[in-house]
DNA sequence: TGGTGTCTATTCAAAAATGAATGAGCCGGA
DNA sequence: TCCGGCTCATTCATTTTTGAATAGACACCA
């Protein structure tokens, strides 16, 4: 048996992601009957049922889905592979993928990213707002912006600095409520904070057990998003009191520090694949993003 | 433009290996004019030359070059995909890709594999043996035994023991050239020993420095070999004195342990790619592994 | 209930990819 | 020096893949 067409495996994942033959064909460029055609193709060569057939789609079986990560992978390398062909070898030009939290990417690197762009004009950003550090060793993006030390061999990390976190809210929300005196008059007050509780949040929680035992167990959470840009825009709105950076409110006219002693802070990463190295336009952005981070980290 | 066919990056992969269309073409079953008209086809859609043409084969440009790794990376993800097909959903059955260093995959997991054979009849193994971490990342293989811990957060490492090493020689040889009474004397002795000094080497020196300061500087290194295993051969064939697993000396009955009071250990452990614990194949080797390798680790 | 949208499956002609054959250049050994 | 080995390039017939069109089945909505 031949080793199937890695085309199969491409025409396999826009199924698996549109969940229809016609809409895979759609956005692959193709006919539904090809794509047909090569889900059964693909069907025949690995000896498993991947879909079960139905008029309103297609329903992935557990053999499709188990695949469904490595068509992922190849489809992410694949992309990797075309970013570092769109430059040519020696430049700085071509198309850089960064992967950034939501804030960091909304708020922090445009600055940074357009002076970059005036700099190298045939060089192209893409900014993905995603929190998780897989995604470099999938190659979903070329360097990450990332507020956790990044633990795996394989990527060269610069470490940036410690973003200082503290209470806000808006006038506005002052105006109305008042300024709590200290941690305690907090559960009086309406809180913007976190939806799911993930591992980083639980570790911020123990943080904030140990540095201030003030700290209220149980407020009164009145907006809840896992979105950081989304609780500061809340914030802003006088949504309420919540957690954002120090940095990034001194920039916004109507927002004000509450209880400065109450502090946090997020030790900042700047990473990037091991390979990249050798690569000038991964090299130019990773060291532009690092200059200009520690500038944002460092301004008063 | 549209994206290129997958299928293009399998054959500059195998244009890259092979040097040449011809040989490319043979190992791909295809024939040279489409191998080369693929060559044509994915210098056009990257808008690079690829390949400098000679009437002796082709040489890389540097472009290529650096698409390389991206292409092998695409190679590697296809063959897990083809192993994760090959066995149906929840079955232990199917090909699981281990990798480990040449003297443990030669001395010390055949029982073991055996063991699992006959436990699972369906269940084929394949065995790589090289020692980085990274092919697991790479999905070179599924499941790797280590003699450092594990740093990546996206493996499940398992650890297994302390594996001793110490100094080994032949029983034709000590009749020959006689027992070193202490460390100083191994410098009228024929040594057995590494051929490149690697980062492992150097920090199992610097440790005898530590743990043994009596131990020689210049020693007479008559045999030099980076595989342990070829090690171990030369030394049951009398080369001379060299280090080796205790455990495995000890069924060698005519290797003889010298110095017993010099010692290294080395810490084992078993790593595999993290979403592979969900495959049943998978976890079932590498309980299988950990198993048999404690009960070697432990032996008497 | 009938119309409209979605989906998959099938047919057949057109387009695209492939292979066999051949030519030409280079290298090394007899 | 010639021969056999290898290489890549080119041509043309054949095979394979693809797309357009169509039919049938289901769901939703007026």
């Amino acid at each position: 048996m031949n080793e199937p067409d890695w085309n199969l495996y491409r025409t396999l994942l826009a199924v698996l992601e549109t969940g229809s033959l016609s809409a895979a064909a759609r956005t692959l460029g193709l006919t539904q009957p090809t794509v047909g055609r090569h889900v059964d193709e693909l069907e025949q060569a690995l000896g498993h049922a991947l879909f079960t057939r139905s008029q309103q789609g297609l329903r992935p079986t557990d053999a499709a889905q188990a695949l469904r990560p490595y068509a992922e992978s190849l489809s992410t390398t694949a992309a990797a592979l075309l970013r570092e062909a769109s430059s040519a070898i020696g430049a700085v030009e071509g198309v850089v993928r960064i992967s950034a939290s939501d804030v960091i990417g909304v708020e922090v690197l445009p600055p940074i990213l357009s002076q970059l762009q005036a700099a190298y004009p045939r060089l192209s950003v893409e900014l993905s707002l995603s929190d998780t550090l897989q995604d470099l060793l999938r190659r979903e993006a070329d360097i990450a912006v990332r507020m956790t030390k990044p633990r795996q061999d394989a990527l060269v990390a610069r470490h940036i600095g410690t973003i200082e976190l503290g209470l806000h809210a808006a006038r506005s929300y002052l105006d109305r409520k008042g300024s709590p005196a200290d941690l305690k008059a907090l559960t009086e007050h309406h809180m913007v904070g976190f939806d799911h509780e993930t591992a980083f949040i639980r570790a911020s929680i123990e943080i904030i057990r140990q540095q201030a035992p003030d700290f209220p167990q149980n407020l009164h959470w009145t907006y809840r998003t896992d979105s950081n840009l989304a609780q500061l825009s809340a914030i802003r709105a006088g949504a309420g009191i919540g957690i954002c950076q120090v940095k990034l409110a001194q920039r916004q006219p109507n927002l004000v520090r509450l209880l400065p002693d109450f502090s946090l802070s997020l030790d900042t990463w700047v990473a990037m694949h091991e390979n990249l190295r050798q690569s000038p336009r991964c090299k130019a952005v990773f060291d532009a993003l690092c200059e200009g981070l520690i500038d944002y980290v460092r301004s008063a």
